[in-house]
DNA sequence: CGGCGACTAGAACGAACGCTCTATCCAGAG
DNA sequence: CTCTGGATAGAGCGTTCGTTCTAGTCGCCG
């Protein structure tokens, strides 16, 4: 019996919803500041269920909730690249829309994976390395579309490491000050230094 | 009678010292992370101290810790501004100077602005504002150096965004990644991308 | 039908939380 | 000396924390 689709539609319902409560409430209020019973209350599970699929406890859960956070980002900037062939462009479009999802959210919603992994230094190792890989594929997701155009392997490598620091920061930044100007001037920044490796286009 | 100056001497090192923990514990650990008992315990402090002179609590402690880290990064970025005519190299040489820190507490010092300011949105106001106004010091402090560097005055506080956004995000990167990488990285790029409004230099 | 495993349900535990409160200490003013 | 007020000291309040545990529900296989 390799098949458990049957009952895996009723059991993942319920550990989905648990998961992305746990994401969105520690994305607002850090891992810390988020308790087991909330997110039990707001997912509408009990706590039996909750260590039910998360034998590991809240930390366990915490790490679910980043790797969450770690996909939905990851898709995101797949679309916004793929949807224009100039990374620099892309990289505009991008700042854009997290700006206006940051507004949207009254500035409460920043990145999901820094909120929670903040302050979880040295206490849950799990969470920690689920937010390392988070960003090192986001920065595997640039430096494949610097690579696409025309880039240097090298030099793309090199410039995901400032995009993807630089997005962090500036929604932090934005976040703090209630306001889209950093977000869009880490755009208008991040554009101008990829087009000062030569291209200033895609070809 | 207004010399407080007498036993302001002993009130105010009981006083700064509880500052000082708070800073400490909570880039660590975050503002929901340190319990004020710990702190208290940690300083060498009674609760009755911590109270008496924090009457406003926990939330009035924690901003007290963000503005002391506001003002220890200004000084810690006015000092590295000021060693070196260039801005561009300054910022090289201060990314180094802040991975060099980093890597010397073993990952566990990110900015304590950040740490203690994250997962705070919606319920602590006064952190929230005191966050802000260090972002805001500090894009200030770059700005001015930009301008004496010869930048138009517009150029400047913009790029100040960026500078200060990417700073940040590098040093969350360098802390989660467990790596100078980043930060080295935000360095060069940040000197590249200042090196392309026309100066090459300082004259 | 009986039994079994996956899942739900929530009471209960000890510890820690932020905060309030009273008591005490002590230097300086009168 | 007394008196005063800033500072120290810590017991104790009610609440919530993460976690454990037992009981109960349900659908499916034999």
């Amino acid at each position: 019996m390799k098949t458990k689709a049957p009952h895996d539609l009723e059991t993942a319902g319920t550990r989905e919803r648990i998961v992305r409560t746990a994401s969105r409430l520690m994305q607002r209020q850090g891992y810390e500041g988020t308790g087991i019973k909330q997110i039990s209350r707001e997912a509408g599970a009990t706590l039996g269920s909750v260590y039910h699929f998360f034998p590991g406890g809240k930390q366990e859960l915490g790490t679910a909730a980043v790797r969450l956070g770690d996909e939905e980002f990851t898709e995101l900037l797949r679309e916004s690249l793929d949807a224009e062939p100039d990374p620099a462009k892309a990289l505009v479009a991008l700042t854009a829309s997290l700006a206006e999802g940051l507004r949207e959210s009254d500035w409460l919603d920043g990145c999901p994976v820094t909120s929670t992994v903040v302050g979880t230094a040295g206490s849950a190792p799990g969470i920690q390395r689920a937010a390392a890989e988070a960003f090192a594929r986001w920065r595997a997701v640039v430096a494949a579309k610097l690579v696409a155009a025309r880039f240097a392997e090298a030099d793309a490598e090199d410039l995901a490491h400032t995009v993807i620091a630089t997005l962090e920061g500036a929604e932090l930044a934005s976040q703090v000050a209630r306001s889209e100007t950093p977000l869009e001037a880490a755009g208008r920044h991040l554009a101008r230094l990829i087009a000062s490796y030569g291209g200033s286009g895609h070809s």
